[in-house]
DNA sequence: GGGAGATGTCATATA
DNA sequence: TTTATATGACATCTC
């Protein structure tokens, strides 16, 4: 750039300049070529004209068991149910006591599993949360996933008897936001015509892989005491015959909450790219910490093992077609010398590192004088560009096959034509301009012993300008290729950071399958309870409660009263009411 | 001929 | 202040 501005500053110069400009044109560089350079040469010549002409031109430069329990015996969807669950509800039968009982032992044995329908809400509070910031992403809902998921075949045991009801405030597309808001399950009783499929539908949406023998399900929950979980007394004929139409449980919200959560959590999985058997195999694969195949053979740090191996067999190669890499400066460290531009590859520039030195070996691309290296990154097969401004392609052509015929004729002129057009720019001007050391000198020198060189020989103005130009197109060469692999290496450590999250988010999703699981049973196990204390209960008249009339109301305390069912209505409004209060 | 990617260069900021 | 280095932006080149 700068080197024509000497033109008007040093007249002694204007000879060689001539020559440097006929080599550019020669080269195919138009005189347009240096507009900016004579803008530039226009601005210092002002500036010196400012300054008096005087200055020199110095340019600025990450539990078996568990699954294995859940597996066995689901209450819900045949799936699995918890093997100690009968001896409790016997120990729990043999102590529901008589109506002369007093309520302290109901406390003492029904206490410990009420109370444990705390902290589940917490915990769906959490989950809720990391939900919510999940749900950010945007994404769209795989509607066919959410056919295959809700709408079961009608021949389906499943969706005959436990499809979801017509005003079921759960549509296909629910979202996790919809779940996460709880105001329908909220509202929901588990006795409730409306509701007391809910939950095995969604059951069924979760374990789609599950065969559907659900037609056997009242037989399974009888034999577990469970069927009053979620079929009216009346049906399972564990209560009372004077069952009204709507029996409110206290638990149903509860339960409901937590089915809708799985829903939402379905969802989420849809949602998230998986698909309903990876979806409904999450439960499955609780132990399997690769159970999520996360898509990452377009990764390109994928590919870094492959582009390692293909970069460090390269290394050979690079210096072994050093005659050939007039298109590329890469040093075997992956590019940060300078060859300026040459044909030859020196040991300090084979070291050339300039203190960077990342993972660079991931990159086919620096290493990429060998094209079939490139067949592991298709994308840059094309690359293997050449950049040696100076030479016209054809020349380059030649310069890499030279014809056997042109080797015979191989005078000295010629070679020493074919070395010329390997030479930079920089290099021909160093050359027009009679610099008396090598490039690589004048750019790899350390200042001392540059400046020591520099004052050994009795150079113009012009030499010395374009020297230190020399010097620091080199080093901001190097430099601008340090900075470009070091992006480079930003952005697959950032690819990488991106991986593990997602691994991460993988992880918890399983985990939240798992929790939600363990809660479900959870509130089984207390809804089996209360159905079989409330059952054994009798009056004054030896018969049993009615459940329309009557419900259990746990106290705070953890003390459990009979109470009217208008009474119980209303204060279970009321605890509804709080966690949406809370919500907002 | 034009797009994409690679590279060189300049200008500027910062150490 | 000088020098080296980093980086955005642009130009140019090759495929």
């Amino acid at each position: 750039m700068g080197w024509e501005s000497r033109l008007t500053a040093a007249s002694a110069d204007i000879d060689l300049i001539d020559i440097l400009w006929r080599q550019d044109i020669d080269l195919g560089a138009g005189r347009e070529v240096f507009d900016y350079s004579h803008r530039q040469k226009e601005q210092d010549v002002d500036k010196e004209l400012r300054d008096g002409g005087e200055q020199a031109d110095t340019w600025a430069g990450e539990g078996a068991e568990a699954l294995a329990r859940d597996l066995l015996v689901d209450g819900e969807t045949g799936e699995s149910f918890p093997a100690q669950f009968p001896a409790n509800v016997a120990s729990i039968t043999e102590a529901v006591p008589s109506e002369s009982e007093p309520p302290a032992l109901q406390n003492s044995l029904l206490s410990p599993l009420l109370t444990g329908t705390e902290s589940p809400f917490d915990l769906e509070q959490q989950w809720q949360d990391l939900m919510s910031i999940m749900e950010m992403q945007a994404m769209e809902v795989n509607t066919s996933a959410s056919e295959i998921l809700y709408n079961a075949p009608p021949g389906d045991p499943l969706s005959t008897n436990y499809s979801l009801a017509p005003n079921t405030p759960i549509n296909q597309n629910v979202s996790l936001h919809q779940a996460s808001l709880g105001g329908c399950s909220q509202d929901f009783s588990l006795f409730s015509p409306e509701v007391e499929n809910l939950p095995v539908a969604n059951s069924s949406t979760l374990l789609p892989l599950v065969p559907s023998n659900s037609t056997s399900l009242n037989s399974t929950f009888s034999s577990t005491n469970l069927a009053g979980l979620f079929f009216p007394p009346q049906l399972n004929g564990t209560a009372n015959d004077t069952a009204g139409p709507e029996l409110p449980d206290p638990l149903g919200g509860l339960l409901d909450e937590a089915m809708l959560d799985e829903i939402s959590l379905m969802d989420l999985a849809i949602e998230e790219g998986f698909n309903p058997v990876q979806a409904s195999q999450l439960e499955e694969e609780f132990d399997s910490d690769s159970g999520l195949s996360l898509d990452s053979s377009h990764s390109p740090s994928s590919l870094s093992s492959s582009e390692g191996s293909s970069s460090s067999s390269s290394s050979s190669s690079s210096s072994s077609s050093a005659s050939s890499s007039a298109s590329s400066s890469f040093s075997e460290e992956g590019a940060v010398g300078y060859s300026s531009d040459s044909e030859t590859l020196d040991l300090e520039e084979a070291e050339g590192a300039v203190g960077y030195q990342p993972e660079y070996s991931k990159f086919c691309r620096m290493s990429y004088q060998d094209p079939s290296q490139l067949s592991c990154l298709p994308y840059l097969e094309h690359v293997g560009h050449n950049h040696t401004y100076n030479m016209a392609p054809s020349a380059l052509d030649s310069a890499d096959l030279p014809p056997p015929s042109t080797l015979k004729k191989g005078s000295k002129e010629k070679q020493a034509d074919f070395l010329d057009k390997q030479m930079s720019r920089d290099e021909h001007r160093a050359r027009a301009m009679k610099i008396p050391f090598t490039n690589d000198k004048i750019i790899n020198l350390p200042v001392e012993e540059f400046n020591e060189l520099l004052s050994k020989y009795q150079l113009s103005e012009a030499q010395l300008s374009l020297i230190r130009d020399i010097r620091r197109r080199g080093k901001n060469k190097m430099a601008a290729q340090n900075c470009r692999k070091r992006k480079l290496d930003t952005i697959l450590n950032l690819e990488r950071d991106v991986e593990d999250l997602q691994r991460d988010k993988a992880r918890l999703l399983r985990e939240k399958v798992e929790f939600l699981r363990s809660l479900r049973q959870m509130k089984q196990k207390v809804q089996s309870l209360y159905q079989e204390v409330f059952g054994r209960l009798r009056d004054e008249n030896g018969r049993p409660y009615s459940p329309s009339q009557y419900a259990l109301q746990y106290a705070g305390d953890g003390s459990v009263l009979l109470i009217p069912r208008t009474m119980a209505d209303q204060q279970a409004r009321r605890q509804e009411r709080k966690p949406k209060d809370r919500r907002k």
